[in-house]
DNA sequence: TATTGTTATACTCTATAACTATA
DNA sequence: TATAGTTATAGAGTATAACAATA
């Protein structure tokens, strides 16, 4: 019988990835929250920024949530003035979806907001440590297939 | 005025860990309930074992959840045989949770699920970066007070 | 009167399903 | 008939509030 010797759960990656996570979209949230807004308008916002889709349905995939769901995060960025929904000329039934000049005003808010949270959050690593973080994070972020 | 150079939101560390840590709970969700249970009891599991709480009070503000969650997290624990509530002889208002030899055996299945999905997450890393990654993940986790 | 655990209730977020309009 | 968007409905998860037992 072979006896494998094992860490504690908690401190297994996927463990604190998945804790961490939460902290980090707990302090995002709070952080766009005066802005009327939660990280799900700012995903949306960046996949718009990034010509990344058109549809709303295409929005939805990319997001990784349902279309109704994008509905109600484009009310709410529509009722804001940040993006606008607009008859697809070809397709009378899709909405080709636009960031309007507030909305890219709104969106590098929330940029620099998780700029500042990123300062705060790796103050305890060396430069170093903090820019391979980053690259890895970026990694696996690209890897998983991230909404980015 | 000056015009300061942001990267895209997506890019970000807190952006990422986000996003990223929702995929890992996933992931972990995933894996650990063909055993009956999902991450929150894991982490129940995971503080008894530790010895870093004794009342369901005391579970519930290390777990940071509120008290009627740890109730839910019990009963089922219970029910599996993992946990037994011993009523504390000194105040009688108190349970003292207690983990099972059968819990024991439950939340190793959990850390060797966990180690296995490290391994995956981390296959397009290498050595180096893993461990790197590792380490600086440890930092966060400690630093911002993650029920570890 | 204060506190521990419990139960009952409400709220948030998201998914499923039914509906409208276009194709 | 099939599809894009919308609306209506239901489920999971968690928080707040009321309650019972004990201090």
């Amino acid at each position: 019988m072979s006896e494998a010797e094992l860490p504690e759960v908690t401190t297994t990656l996927v463990y604190r990835l998945g804790g961490l996570g939460a902290i980090a979209s707990a302090r995002f949230a709070a952080a766009v929250e005066p802005l009327g807004i939660r990280p799900k308008h700012v995903a949306l916002m960046a996949v718009l920024s990034a010509g990344a889709a058109a549809s709303q349905l295409e929005l939805a995939q990319t997001l990784g949530v349902v279309a109704s769901v994008v509905v109600g995060l484009t009310d709410r960025l529509e009722a804001l003035g940040a993006v606008e929904r607009l008859r697809d000329p070809d397709d009378r039934r899709r909405h080709r979806l636009s960031l309007t000049p507030a909305g890219r005003t709104l969106l590098a808010s929330c940029t620099a907001a998780a700029t500042a949270l990123d300062a705060e959050l790796t103050a305890s690593l060396s430069p170093a440590e903090a820019q391979s973080l980053h690259r890895a994070v970026g990694v696996l972020a690209s890897e998983t297939g991230l909404p980015a």
